[in-house]
DNA sequence: CGATATGTTGAACATTCTCAAGGGATGTGG
DNA sequence: CCACATCCCTTGAGAATGTTCAACATATCG
């Protein structure tokens, strides 16, 4: 299993993210249901899935890949309001039109439903009405972590979280325990980082050079990076507590 | 009603929050189940409600008054990561600790209901979890454009959008119509200011004067804010467009 | 090969922070 | 009633941090 691989899977029973995503809970009888309403929709790196306003006719789980949840202000700065891995769900039931651009990040399966009647279903099926409230939950105390980021970090130590986060969660899907050692691809460019960091590009750039140099980590090539220390990355983050519930 | 009265209301009909809080779905019968795991507490401004950590004995909404939300960091500094007013919901069903510090900006008086009969009741009771998703999908909405603002935003248009939210949402609650004049009592002293916007204190001190300076609003003393044109307010917090989902 | 997208680095500049001083209010004890 | 402390707020000057503008490097792709 990799983050960025695009397989469909043959069915619910063998999917990835089977018991993190919406449809964790549900007994195979509420998977049936589920399975009426489901398509599945591979989008290429860099697409625009949803834009601002459109209309929703679905909602989705991400089921492998990386996508950003982005707002665009007038005057041309983007911030980006969420990073979706597998797992994670798009859409808010009962809303018409998309509050956010939805962009595909790397190459993406989503596992969509029908907007409409996945409404119905909610009302119907508690074991999904209660899946999504806790993930919804999760998010909120995601977002609200990134608030403590976004207003309270330095350029220095908003770059340390971000790689610090991104290093767990491809350990947590690894399965990998989190060691000393680590090593990843980076999913982001570094305009995208900037983005989630409210940071520019440049910023993002002199800094990760800075920890490069400092060894708080290494890179190969642009986008490889290699952890020696995950402890070194935490407290470079400024998060001196171990971190472990930052996303 | 009064954004900082401290009225205990005498039953659920006439309950202020009656239509906006986690109750606003219930049947008078499902009331009543509330009725039996529910108090009403107040709290003078200036107390902490909970601390960060703290086993969570209840879950509760606000029925009048302001809290905030805060996180706090190793090295002293202050984010705060939402702001409660009456309906808000505080505390997350399943979760045994508070995740934040609860603190009570001005007087208060919540409606706490005992947390573990609640979390059975919400399991079954589907309009008290439909809501509670609802209220945290808007929650998680009021974070994400909180993001854009401690992403995006120069100090000046961070003051213009808290005050720009203070105004909207005083307004409402006087059910008045976003006039183009409006007033309202600042609730938050600068310090509060500066850790939900993410700045220092004297950075919010310079700008409101810059904003008073300008003609973008007039002080009566430090705390009264009058708008003489809440379209030129909005127009300085750099969101053009109407703002009405601002929170 | 040129075109495009991505990333790095430098120098000047702007914004915000830090440190410092001082100005009302309000409250308390002598 | 005055002296004094405390809290909240304002303002200034210099320093630090991050941005802007610009040049250049590197890789990919037609």
């Amino acid at each position: 299993m990799d983050l960025t691989s695009t397989q469909i899977p043959h069915s619910c029973e063998n999917c990835a993210i089977r018991h993190q995503a919406v449809c964790a809970r549900c007994e195979p009888n509420e998977l049936e249901r589920l399975d009426e309403i489901k398509y599945y929709r591979t989008v290429e790196a860099g697409q625009t899935v949803i834009w601002t306003g459109d209309r929703m006719e679905f909602v989705a789980s991400v089921v492998s890949g990386i996508a950003s949840l982005t707002q665009t202000m007038e005057d041309g700065w983007t911030q980006m309001v969420g990073l979706l891995l597998p797992g994670d769900f798009i859409g808010r039931p009962g809303r018409e039109t998309a509050a956010y651009d939805v962009v595909a990040t790397t190459g993406l399966v989503l596992c969509c439903f029908r907007r409409k009647p996945f409404e119905s279903l909610i009302v119907q099926t508690p074991h999904i009405a209660q899946r999504l409230l806790e993930m919804t939950l999760d998010e909120l105390d995601a977002a609200r972590e990134w608030m403590r980021v976004l207003g309270r970090k330095t350029a220095r130590e908003k770059i340390a979280s971000l790689l610090a986060i991104i290093a767990r969660r491809n350990a947590a899907l690894k399965l990998q325990t989190t060691q000393e050692h680590l090593q990843f691809d980076l999913p982001l460019t570094r305009g995208a980082m900037a983005d989630y960091l409210g940071l520019t590009l440049e910023t993002v750039s002199r800094q990760i050079s800075a920890l490069k140099r400092d060894n708080v980590i290494a890179l190969e090539g642009k986008r490889h990076v290699i952890v020696p220390d995950y402890r070194r990355l935490l407290n470079e983050a400024g998060d001196d507590s171990d971190g472990g519930m930052m996303m």
